[in-house]
DNA sequence: ACCTGAACACCGTTCAAGT
DNA sequence: ACCTGAACACCGTTCAAGT
């Protein structure tokens, strides 16, 4: 492991000038909680240091003990603000599809481009760092995301566009594949000359002839 | 980060005993790797440190850069033989079922038992933690997996029990599948009355209709 | 060729102390 | 209430030295 040190933290240090008598920093919790995203998204996780993410909002390595009960808090937060983030772009896709197959559709595809666009951040929310199961607020995000697939679902049964099996398996067969499409994506193990937006709509299409 | 110290590596330490002026260790890098394995499988990828690993095998904690270039090569090794075992479970299952439709659904049940059995080893083969691209040999052992899973696609097609779609695109369509399932299972994201192996043969099941 | 031991530059976390 | 700075117990890696 090369320990790579945290690429260019320096760029966005604050000279720690403080007002005289004034600690108080508005809301470090989300300053922080930003900053994590940003080097997450810029750096990777390894790169999420407490001293590089306090260097850079302007605080010391231990204020962050002031808002999260440690650095586990911090990535809990930022695995559910990414699930946020996921059921807004599925949402968003299924209604400008029309609520309809065609939405369907582009719930699969914004999946995996979610994951493309956010491979760092995905990681975080999937590749066990943090225990999804350890947090009720992470616990709510990451069911609402799912409930949004299972309530396109539900939508589509009565419509007679799919066949009236149990949504929930159905929602879990559909969320498994677009996850797997994801992973492997991020993962660079679909090969260099996959593309993860055609294998998402070859998918989407078989699974329909199936459910 | 709990930073949790190494569970009880001192259980198998074996107290220094070295024979005068004998520094060889028959096949160190085997012993290294398997140690590795044990440790991951028994504790988790955040408890193999080279310390650790080294102590468990009776050796200093530098001794490992005789054998892998760094930390990282030594978990890609760890993950290469992760994806030989894989394709041992997947080719066994395939057999099994009597290379028809029936050992095609035993491969899927294969998969996501294999990695529910060994979430750890699973995790590093697939968790971002080595690259997967990085290792000759390792890109070698996960291509093995993936061509057996092509393989089983082809012989369906010749038994017209699969359209003869691209069966590279098809594989690559049911192996995001049984992944996604494998990864949500030990994720704990399926909930904790799903059934893995349930889920595994009704997304199987719904793919033959696509198919 | 193979391994050691000290040294180095990092970590996350705790805690008494400051305002 | 909020933050600091020193201290602690860990890391992976390098390197001169030993056999």
């Amino acid at each position: 492991m090369p320990r790579r040190r945290p690429a260019r933290v320096v760029r966005r240090v604050r000279p720690a000038r403080k007002r005289a008598g004034a600690y108080h920093h508005g809301d470090l919790r989300r300053a922080l909680l930003q900053e994590a995203l940003r080097t997450i998204q810029a750096d990777g996780v390894q790169a999420v240091t407490l001293r590089a993410v306090g260097a850079a909002v302007g605080v010391s390595r231990t204020a962050l003990y002031r808002h999260f009960a440690d650095k586990g808090a911090l990535l809990t937060a930022v695995a559910a603000e990414g699930f946020r983030m996921l059921r807004e772009s599925l949402v968003e896709a299924w209604e400008r599809g029309g609520r309809r197959r065609e939405g369907f559709d582009e719930m699969g595809v914004a999946y995996v481009r979610f994951a493309v666009a956010h491979p760092s951040h995905y990681r975080v929310m999937f590749g066990g760092i943090v225990n999804a199961s350890a947090n009720a607020d992470l616990t709510r995000e990451a069911s609402g995301a799912f409930q949004s697939l299972v309530d396109a679902l539900v939508a589509l049964q009565q419509q007679q566009l799919a066949k009236p099996d149990d949504p929930l398996q159905l929602a879990r067969f559909v969320w498994a594949l677009v996850h797997g499409i994801a992973m492997l994506a991020i993962d660079g193990q679909l090969g260099p000359r996959a593309d993860p937006d055609a294998l998402a709509r070859f998918a989407i299409a078989r699974v329909h002839t199936g459910i």
